[in-house]
DNA sequence: GCAATGGCTTGCAAAATGCAAGTAAAATAA
DNA sequence: TTATTTTACTTGCATTTTGCAAGCCATTGC
């Protein structure tokens, strides 16, 4: 994002206008909170997002330094998407909107991965998350 | 939100279906930090809304109760859109936000209410704001 | 070599967004 | 008491984004 193209210096806004849309905050879930790495394995979350809309997002996480690309080792033909330290850090902000949805929407799931966090917090966890990523990353390269 | 309409039951996906777009965040934001009520006050943020989609994004807040419309006692002509006790819980989303954005993104402004809620947390806050309400729709009812 | 797998791209219709102009009702000024 | 201003919108239309279905291309396994 140059700075011309954002609406204004406010946080909230500079996040809306990276993932200010339905489907980029969720594929970024499934990325830092379920682990998953693989185009299909987005493609299969319930939510449903097709497959020309992923692309474009997966394009513009990693252009604006949520999510990087590898190729996959084990897998010539395939690809894996690893969210950056700084998609790990927007955990918080995660957690808060469950806590939110989990006392004001009626009949949410939440996944006790996420129920652990709220309960003890998620410093811990991010360092952990962190570390994992320094681990994979470099068996990746 | 009809639960057919919903893409899924989380949280995230569902926050998103009520707010997932460039601009009822700010709405929000404007509603319950800065205590901003007016059509022209909302009208006036820095991120430059035009008038057919704030109308829209305040019918849709209001829709899913976020924010409820009065008439203003001192001017007839007016309206107050006022955030509900929903909204003003959403606080803690909006602090994470910012947080996130103080330390990952370059030269954004931190008003000085939102650094006083990253050092010392939102629950005072919250409970004020909630009192507040209340004053604030039984004056005008 | 040939089908299967994985990760896309393309085409096109539908919906959302953005800008400018116009409208309506209440308050204020002449 | 008519005219003007203020406030809150609505309308029309061009542009952009989204969504669905189909197709494409490189790698792998056989």
């Amino acid at each position: 994002m140059d700075i011309q193209n954002q609406r204004s210096r406010c946080a909230i806004s500079l996040l809306l206008d990276i993932v200010g849309d339905k489907w980029s905050l969720l594929i970024l879930r499934d990325a830092v909170l379920f682990n998953k790495r693989r185009y299909r394995e987005f493609l299969a979350s319930p939510e449903g997002i097709s497959t020309n809309i992923l692309a474009a997002r997966l394009k513009q996480l990693e252009c604006h330094g949520l999510l990087e690309k590898f190729s996959d080792i084990d897998d010539g033909k395939a690809f894996r998407y690893v969210p950056t330290e700084r998609a790990v850090k927007l955990i918080p902000v995660v957690v808060e909107v469950v806590r939110w949805g989990s006392t004001e929407l009626d009949e949410i799931i939440v996944p006790e991965l996420i129920t652990t966090l709220l309960k003890g917090g998620t410093g811990r966890f991010i360092g952990e998350r962190i570390a994992a990523l320094g681990h994979e990353r470099s068996s990746i390269v």
